[in-house]
DNA sequence: CACCCTCATGGAAACGATTCCATCATGGAT
DNA sequence: ATCCATGATGGAATCGTTTCCATGAGGGTG
C-alpha cells in the first residue's frame, strides 16, 4: 500500500518526457542496440530529471530470471562462514549484484527448502556450502541454474564447479608437525561431514607409521554444545592423548574450553592445533597454533566463478598454511 | 539461457490440466476468494502432478513489490552483527521470507547505494544498522518502504521503529563497577558513531564525581587495524590509565591484544571490560568481563517488527547484562 | 537515377502472476 | 412462480521491462 499517491516513475514516463518511444529509452539506458547521440542525450536528460530507476521487477519477469546471487551457508555465526560470506558480498557488491542469503544449519531438509525458495524467486546463480548429498540439488540443476559449491565438495557432483580447501595437505601438515614433536596419540575432533579430513587424517598417520586409534576420532554436530560435549568426552575418556587436532574453529574453541575446565594445561599436558585461523587465536594463552584457511578468498573466488558463468570451470583448490604459535609442544 | 528446452510450468499449464480458468487456479492456490471443494481438489491434484511452483517474478510484478526483507549491516565478519543477522534470518526463514543482505562497511555512501539497490528491487521491508545520518533514508521513506533500525537510533528519525540496546544503563553499570573497584582514570575506546555511549560514559563519570579526561576517550573506525591503532595509542600515550572500557568486541579484541603486546598485565596493570559477550571472552586469560548484549534477539525482534508492518510500533530497548569474569581488579 | 544496405526508431508482444468484473447457476424468501 | 442474494467461475486487464519486427530515412555505389 503506497502511502502517498506517488506512482513509481516508469520507462513510459521517461519516454513521454523525452518524446521518444519506450523501446528507445530501454535501448539507451541498457546500452544495447544503437541510438543517435541526440536521442541518447534527450533520454539521459529526461531520466535524470525524473530521477528514473528501472524496476528490477519488470526486467526480471521479461528476462525470466532474477539477477543476483543466492548464498547458502550452514551458520552465519561461525566466523569461518562469516568471512566466506564477506568474500562473496565483496565480489557481488562490486559487480552490483544483490545477494540472497540463507542458513541451513547443516540440515539437508532446510537446505532443500531454501533451494526451493531460490527456485521460486528464479535466482539463477547460487553459491552453497552443501550439507546434504547431491540429491537435493537435482531440481536446481534441472531448472538450469548455475551452482558453485564452497568449502566442501559433494559426492556424485564432481562436475559442479567448487572452491575448496586443500584438506589433505592441511591435515597432513598438521599431523606431521605434531608427529615431529613426538606425539603419537593424536586425536581428531571432527564435525559430521568432514569425511575428507578424517580420511586425510588416517592416511597421514598411516604414512608416518603411527597406528590409527579409532577412539581418538570423535564427531560432533555443528553446534557449540555438541562440540563441547565431544571435546570434553574425548579428554575424559582418553586422558592419555597428547595432542588434539580440531577440524574447525568451533571445535577448536570447544577444545580450548574443555582443556581449561578439565585442567589440561596447554601445551604441557596436551598440544592443540585447530583448523581455521581466527582473530581470537592470538588472544588465548598460549596463542593457538592453527591451520589457516583463506575463507574470505574462498567466498570471493566462488562469487567470481558463479558470475562468469560462461566458461566451464573446474574446481579450485585453495592452499592452507600452518601458523605456529604457542599451543603445541613436545610430547610430555 | 535455459539449457534444456523445458519451459517452466506456469499457472496456465495447471489451468489447462485441471480444466479450469487461470483465475480459479490462482484463487485456489493462494487461498483467496471462494471455490468449490471439487474444483479445489482438481486444481491441487493438477498442481501436484505437474510439480507446479508459482513464480515469484510474476507475483511480484503484479503486486508491485518484492517479498522478503532487506538487511543492511556494517560488517558480517563482526560476530555481533553476525549474531544479529542470525536473529533476522531465523525469524525470516520461519516466516518463509527471503533475505537480501548487504554490508555497508559503516560507509554512508555504500549505505546509500545499497538503499538504491533495494529500491530498484522493490524490496519493501528493510532492517538496517544505519551508519549515515537520516539523510540517506529520504528516498526509502518516500518510496513507502517500512524500515526498522537496529542497534543504533538515527538522529532526526526518532519516529522510525528501532531495536536498540540500553546503552545508558550498560555504560553506567560498567563505569560504576570499575569505579567501585577504585578506578578513576578510566578510558573509553569507542567506535565512531557511538556518540550515545560516549555521552553516557561522560554522564556516568560525572554522576560519580570523577573528572572527565577527554584524552581518555579515543575513537577508532570499524576496522580491526584502526581499533588496534587506537588501543595501542591509548596505552602508549596514557600509561597512567588503570581501566579501559571497550565499546564493542572488535575494540575489546584490540585492547586485549595491545595490552598483551605492550606488556600491560590484566587485571593487575589494567582492568578491561568490553561491550558484547563473545565466545572467546571465556577463552582469554584472564577471561573477559563483559557487558553482554542480546544481539541475536535484537535481530529477531527487528524482523518481527518489520514483518508486522501493520501496527505502529515504537522503538524497543533491550537490556544489557554485566557478566563478571576475571579481567577487572582493584586499582593498582 | 535506381537500388540496396545500414542505422535509428517506435509499436506491440511477451513474461507469469493477481484481480477486477461480468456471467451464470443455485437456492431461499416472498 | 418470481425475484434477489450469494457463490463459483473464466476472460481480460494489468504490472514494467525487454526485444522482435516493421518502417522510414539517408547515403553510398552501380
Amino acid at each position: 500500500m503506497r502511502v502517498n499517491g506517488q506512482r513509481r516513475t516508469t520507462i513510459k514516463d521517461v519516454a513521454e518526457a523525452a518524446e521518444v518511444g519506450v523501446a528507445t529509452v530501454s535501448r539507451v539506458l541498457s546500452g544495447t542496440g544503437s541510438s543517435s547521440p541526440a536521442t541518447r542525450e534527450k533520454v539521459m536528460a529526461a531520466a535524470a530529471r525524473l530521477d528514473y530507476r528501472p524496476s528490477a521487477l519488470g526486467r526480471n519477469l521479461r528476462r525470466q530470471r532474477t539477477g543476483g546471487i543466492g548464498l547458502l551457508i550452514p551458520d552465519i555465526t561461525d566466523t569461518f562462514y562469516g568471512r566466506l560470506a564477506d568474500g562473496v558480498l565483496t565480489c557481488a557488491q562490486s559487480a552490483g549484484e544483490p545477494v540472497m542469503i540463507g542458513t541451513t544449519g547443516d540440515d539437508p531438509e532446510r537446505e532443500a527448502e531454501l533451494i526451493g525458495s531460490l527456485l521460486e524467486e528464479s535466482v539463477e546463480r547460487v553459491i552453497a556450502v552443501p550439507c546434504g548429498d547431491g540429491e537435493m540439488w537435482g531440481p536446481a540443476f534441472r531448472a538450469g541454474l548455475s551452482v558453485v559449491f564452497a568449502e566442501r565438495p559433494v559426492q556424485g557432483r564432481e562436475n559442479v564447479p567448487s572452491v575448496v580447501t586443500d584438506d589433505r595437505t592441511g591435515v597432513r601438515t598438521a599431523v606431521e608437525y605434531l608427529a615431529g614433536l613426538g606425539h603419537r596419540r593424536i586425536a581428531f575432533l571432527a564435525r559430521h561431514g568432514q569425511a575428507q579430513r578424517v580420511r586425510a587424517f588416517r592416511e597421514s598417520l598411516a604414512a608416518l607409521r603411527v597406528p590409527v586409534d579409532d577412539e581418538l576420532i570423535v564427531y560432533a554436530h555443528a553446534s557449540r554444545d555438541s562440540a563441547y560435549a565431544a571435546a570434553a568426552g574425548l579428554f575424559q575418556h582418553r586422558p592419555d592423548l597428547t595432542a588434539v587436532l580440531a577440524g574447525g574453529n568451533i571445535l577448536g574453541e570447544a577444545a580450548v574450553l574443555a582443556a581449561k575446565e578439565l585442567d589440561f594445561r596447554v601445551p604441557r599436558d596436551v598440544s592443540l592445533i585447530m583448523f581455521d585461523d581466527v582473530p581470537w587465536a592470538e588472544l588465548c594463552s598460549p596463542p593457538l597454533t592453527v591451520i589457516s584457511q583463506p575463507a574470505q578468498d574462498m567466498g570471493y573466488r566462488a562469487a567470481e566463478l558463479v558470475l562468469r558463468e560462461g566458461r566451464r570451470s573446474r574446481t579450485v583448490m585453495l592452499p592452507t598454511e600452518l601458523i605456529v604459535r604457542g599451543s603445541c609442544g613436545p610430547r610430555r
